[in-house]
DNA sequence: CAGGATCCTTTACGATACTG
DNA sequence: CAGTATCGTAAAGGATCCTG
């Protein structure tokens, strides 16, 4: 039970450690990678498409998780002059950076999937 | 608010939604991402050490992450004939698999720390 | 259409004490 | 040492109704 010293190539040292906090706090929740999957294809949506497009969600919740993203600079919401009023909702360009590693949890998530169905058929 | 076609070449896709939510649910809650983080440096440590090692945790929560983590075999526990016994915990290989999505999560939160920190200078 | 208000249920999390 | 049991709080999430 000795510790191994520090000779590791990639510790996940305390910056990235927060870093990684940091990540999970901006998409926690239930909903948020969900809307954010549907808005970095790069479609623009209203606050209607979204509640189509998010299954299951709901307006509150909805409205509370976008207000969210875009406080945090993710996604972009725009006001149209309607009436009555309209609204639309797309991935910002910053935003657009999250998909390396959206990639990457995709990948790892559907490698997940093939693994856990290949133990059980056995 | 028309729809963009489906001319995307990185489409966040229904098996990619789930992929990343099974990601999200194996992960979640907060400490999992702390005790892989340290366990994935390679030690093998004791309830105890994790105790120590995951800052803030108390010893119920660690015991039922710990539960989790080793149910979906990202972790491994194993007991030693001592007495009083002891008991300790590693990575498994297959949780090592893990590595470049933590790489791409660190990455993104280590950037967005950046960008939060120079649009506060300003 | 785009949400906010209200109320309610369900998890998540935490402190403390205890056991083999 | 390595947990479990019990209890309590707080946060997340959901259903329904309402409004400019």
């Amino acid at each position: 039970m000795k510790k191994t010293a520090e000779i590791n190539k990639t510790p996940v040292c305390k910056v990235r450690m927060q870093a990684i906090s940091d990540v999970m706090s901006l998409l926690s929740g239930k909903w948020k990678f969900h809307i954010i999957g549907t808005l970095i294809e790069g479609n623009t949506l209203g606050f209607m498409d979204l509640l189509r497009e998010v299954n299951g969600i709901g307006s509150k919740m909805l409205s509370k998780e976008l207000q969210d993203l875009e406080m945090n600079k993710l996604i972009s919401r725009t006001v149209h002059n309607t009436k009555p009023v309209t609204v639309s909702y797309a991935i910002t360009e910053y935003g657009q950076t999250l998909l390396p590693m959206i990639n990457e949890m995709a990948k790892w998530g559907v490698n997940y999937r093939k693994m856990v169905f290949n133990e059980h058929v056995i």
